[in-house]
RNA sequence: GAUCUGGUAGCUCAGUUGGUAGAGCAUCUCCCUUUUAAGGAGAGGGUCCUGGGUUCGAGCCCCAGCCAGAUCACCA
């Protein structure tokens, strides 16, 4: 790629700092004595203070210059006086080094003394600076005026998380989000770590992707020739180390399914799993409220929380319902003890899609997902799911079709899941096995697999034991009002950029002619395209290196395609 | 996967009926010693996402594709 022009003369100014003696990318430490949040917050005018950060503005005037430094915490304003910075006859310092040869973007050091300017700002005057990392490429450059208003801001979204250093570096607002999300895992941590239970760590690589119902990201170890699977859950090894011995374990899991993405689904995202012994589910819905209620006041200050348009409390409790009741209360249907067949008529009354693939919990899960989900804004648990879609929790202790499960709606949407789960080793290989025929039956989310080893673990006995997961993506995007799972993750997934390839002449025809029809007999193209063997050679052989064409043999013919 | 919207200077965006590609900020040159979206004067900077097509002529119209966003579908 040419550089433009603004990169070439930031370019030609790095030689010329170099032929000053300055290097542009000193190895020193530069020791600071202050964080610009540090200077606003405790200011003593005629105070000595070193600080460091990017230059993000500067007003030339003349023989004086306002510039603003921005560190981790924000911006401080800073004065370059040409006399106080050179106080002898050579002025070349600030005509040259500071007012030509620094750009917007640049990392200096400054020692000075703190001052307020007439207009009340508070400043550090520059007694001395040095360069201390010189950038080349000019950043997105917003402004905000005196009343807030934003101008030339760097939104699109394409660019802003694709390049999200550069995002980082010019919106305040999203550095907030991250800091946030990582107050709310040191919440979480600290929550559960003042109740003892243990951070733990499983296995990412398995052969048998299980506890969820979803396609999983398959790679390949060479040395054991065998496939593997990215983690789906981590929920069936948090159960082996309660098997053996643990009280309480938690593991906050980056998850990969090899999904649909869409403003709410990344292939990769992260949940937090907790496993308690000797609890059941009623103990963990208090649990989990005054955990949401806990980590809501640490990130935010305060139990309220704005999304969207609505206004959500996580100060708990949270009102319980139970999914009989809500489908009761939405629909005016009660599913109690019906069949299969009752249920789909039902769903199709309601007018729900349903095919034949769906058992009774397919058809239950539908209709409360669209009839009841989208009603419960404030934090609600749901209670008691039917057994066939709850392939993993323990049936519910006064009504065998139905499990001890609860899921918590927020904003008519999931953000944790738990169970009293399910430790009877018999009762649990039923269900895999139920799991199966439903996979067989054409359930693309039913698993396919018997993770013989967890029942293993099972048989030696698990102790009565309740599980929380929650989707850490979907809480932070709640706890800070953004629609967007793009917007809480710091490298969202995004499609490479596709480096433009530079064709020559031949090239070019080659394309040309295959972007008309496409695949394309090689004989007929190679007539077509009016080369010579040689130049068709190397030509094909060029576009195949640059992955633009593919040739491939069928039978008697050779077909060529583009990539 | 479907539909819609968008892709033009480093950034934010205009661009008329199809007729020499524009503005603000940024950059460069000059003036300016307490400014703050600093100001004033001047200059440079473009693969108009890519490839075809229609046309005397395409940023604009047509076709195909790429990337992104939104909505829906699917999926936890």
């Amino acid at each position: 790629m040419p550089l433009t022009e603004q990169e070439q003369i930031r370019r030609d100014k790095l030689t010329k700092l170099r032929e000053l003696g300055i290097n542009p990318y000193p190895a020193e430490e530069f020791k600071l004595s202050h964080t610009s949040q540090q200077i606003k917050s405790n200011f003593k005018e005629g105070e000595s203070v070193i600080v460091a950060g990017r230059l993000m503005s500067r007003r030339i005037q003349g023989k004086a210059s306002f510039a603003e430094l921005q560190d981790s915490e924000g911006r401080i304003q800073v004065y370059f006086n040409r006399d106080e910075i050179c106080p002898g006859e050579d002025k070349s310092l600030y005509n040259d080094v500071y007012k030509k040869l620094l750009d917007i973007g640049d990392f200096i050091g400054i020692e000075g003394e703190l001052f307020t300017t007439q207009v009340g700002e508070k400043t550090i005057m520059v007694k001395t600076f040095s360069l201390l990392s010189k950038a080349l490429k000019p950043l997105p450059l917003p402004k905000v005026d005196k009343d807030g208003n934003e101008y030339d801001g760097f939104h699109d979204p394409e660019q802003r998380y694709r390049q999200r250093y550069a995002d980082l570096v010019v919106n305040p607002k999203v550095k907030e989000v991250f800091v946030k999300r990582t107050k709310l895992f040191n919440a979480m941590r600290s929550f559960f770590n003042e109740r003892d239970y243990m951070e733990v760590e499983t296995p990412i690589l398995q052969s048998i992707a299980g506890g969820a119902a979803a396609r999983p990201f398959v790679t390949h170890h060479n040395a054991l020739d065998i496939p593997l699977y990215l983690r789906i859950a981590n929920e069936l090894y948090l159960k082996r180390l309660i098997v053996g011995g643990f009280d309480g374990i938690y593991e906050f899991s980056k998850n990969f399914r090899n999904e649909g993405m869409d403003r709410t689904h990344n292939p990769e995202f992260t949940a937090m799993e907790i496993y308690v012994s000797y609890k059941d589910y009623n103990w963990m819905m208090n649990f989990t409220e005054q955990l949401l209620e806990h980590c809501a006041l640490a990130v935010n200050g305060t139990t309220e929380a704005q999304f969207k348009e609505h206004h959500v409390d996580f100060k708990a409790p949270y009102k319980r319902i139970t999914m009989t009741d809500a489908i009761k209360e939405y629909t005016g249907f009660d599913i109690t003890g019906k069949s299969e067949a009752e249920l789909r008529e039902a769903a199709l009354n309601l007018d729900i899609e349903v095919d034949d693939t769906m058992g009774k919990g397919k058809l239950i899960d539908e209709i409360f997902g669209e009839k009841c989900e989208p009603n419960f804004i404030q934090p609600t648990f749901i209670t008691d799911y039917p057994k066939e879609m709850s392939p993993l929790c323990k049936e519910h202790r006064d009504n065998p079709g139905l499990t001890e499960r609860f899921e918590l709606m927020v904003c008519g949407k999931e953000i944790a899941n738990a169970y009293s789960e399910l430790n009877d080793p018999i009762d649990q290989r039923e269900r895999f096995e139920e799991q199966l025929k439903l996979a067989k039956k054409g359930d693309d989310e039913a698993s396919e697999f018997i993770d013989e080893d967890f029942l293993r673990a099972l048989e030696y006995g698990m102790p009565p034991t309740s599980g929380l997961g929650i989707g850490i993506d979907r809480l932070i995007m709640f706890l800070t009002n953004n629609p967007s799972i793009q917007e809480v993750l710091f490298f969202p997934q995004m499609k490479p950029e596709q480096k433009k390839v530079e064709l020559n002449d031949e090239e070019k025809e080659v394309m040309s002619l295959l972007q008309k029809e496409s695949p394309q007999d090689l004989n007929k193209l190679k007539e077509a395209s009016g080369l010579s063997n040689k130049k068709w050679d190397k030509t094909t052989k060029s576009l195949r290196k640059k992955a633009l064409i593919k040739i491939e043999k069928t039978e008697e013919v050779l077909r060529v395609s583009l990539a």
